[in-house]
DNA sequence: TTTCCAACAAACCACTTGGTCTGTTAATAT
DNA sequence: ATATTAACAGACCAAGTGGTTTGTTGGAAA
């Protein structure tokens, strides 16, 4: 039974997984209308026919991409930052470890959820949903993680605007520095990020 | 003389001109792929031919809308801020001014530089430079306006990072507004920017 | 063993895109 | 008056796009 399951020489889902993955890519590495099907069909060594009986259509599978790919990747990334005892120093070291960690290709294709604001946020009401519900999610997490600790920072910060803020600059960040093809300009404003964070605390 | 000028059927040069506005518009709108050329020939009410007689192809199109159109627009929007005898104050103004004016519309648009420095840095080397060099023009711009006052200012303060640190935040909060179709998040995150820009004073 | 459908394969289609090519006309220099 | 060329007009084209349709096959249930 196990090896009859093993064998199959069509699982469904692992396809679809697939396609996702590479989609995931794609849209990573070109945008989402610069995105060709036919790329992400080579790519996965599949059909048209299979990719049309796993997703409605371009549109939907770009949907997937958000919700099953990105969202959760997201959260898993930034999670870890603010859900410490020191949220300050949390995320001081997760931009610090982020801009000494990234290559020029990963500066070159930016943030996935900033990238598809950008592009798509104007153009599609889906996508413009999901990606405003995924920033509330963002800034929920910070602002909450941040008021945690709010004894050990200044009297005067609003919370919800400060998240705004760092999330905002860290994103223009990363869109700043695609025009140079090093990480020096995305250090420099990480850096003085950092330092803008470190002054929340009394 | 004069009135055989201003009678010419054809003025080469007009023509140009209202390619070069209207391909503006629709870059700023749709960004530079999604704007389509026949769009563009319906709105300036010419044909294909008189494209093609002023610009090789629609890349050189895009050089030319962003050279005479977006650089000197932008330079004189920032120029004002910064080239007066207080410019952490004309900061300030400037992007409070900004927020107050702004509308629905142009939140959506987003700021043309950041726009295409995130659709195009990472496609086309024709753009990436151009955008490369309005950037560093900017930061000299912003960072030697402010070290003009530094002795008002902190002595902890690296010019350089804290302009890139200044246009990445206002660029974030371009894009971090898309997604809303309000300007709550971008007076937001400009609030937050305006206390930044004013700590730096001593 | 047969039946049935999910899971594909792949040809086909309408449509749009940037770009070319050939032809025409307005204006100017001679 | 004529020749010349800049300034167009518009038909045409190959390539690529997302999407549809029809056909095939593997695998599990009856």
């Amino acid at each position: 039974m196990l090896i009859k399951v093993v064998c199959y020489m069509r699982d469904a889902e692992q396809t679809r997984q697939k396609i996702l993955a590479i989609a995931a890519d794609e849209i990573h590495k070109h945008g989402f209308n610069a995105t060709s099907l036919s790329v992400i069909l080579s790519k996965c060594e599949i059909s048209k026919g299979a990719l049309y009986h796993h997703f409605a259509n371009k549109l939907e599978l770009g949907y997937a991409v958000f919700e099953e790919i990105y969202t959760p990747m997201f959260l898993a990334t930034w999670q870890p930052a603010v859900e410490v005892e020191d949220p300050i120093e949390g995320l001081c070291q997760f931009f610090t470890a982020m801009s000494e960690n990234m290559t020029c290709e990963d500066i070159i294709c930016g943030c996935p959820l900033n990238n598809l604001c950008q592009e798509m946020a104007s153009v599609d009401e889906g996508f413009r949903l999901r990606i405003l519900t995924m920033q509330q999610q963002l800034n929920q997490m910070i602002s909450t993680n941040l008021q945690k600790v709010s004894q050990q920072l200044r009297n005067d910060i609003d919370f919800s605007q400060v998240s705004y803020f760092i999330v905002a600059t860290f994103h223009g960040s990363s869109s700043l520095s695609k025009s140079s093809l090093n990480k020096e300009l995305f250090q420099k404003v990480i850096n003085e990020l950092c330092q803008y964070i470190r002054a929340l605390k009394k």
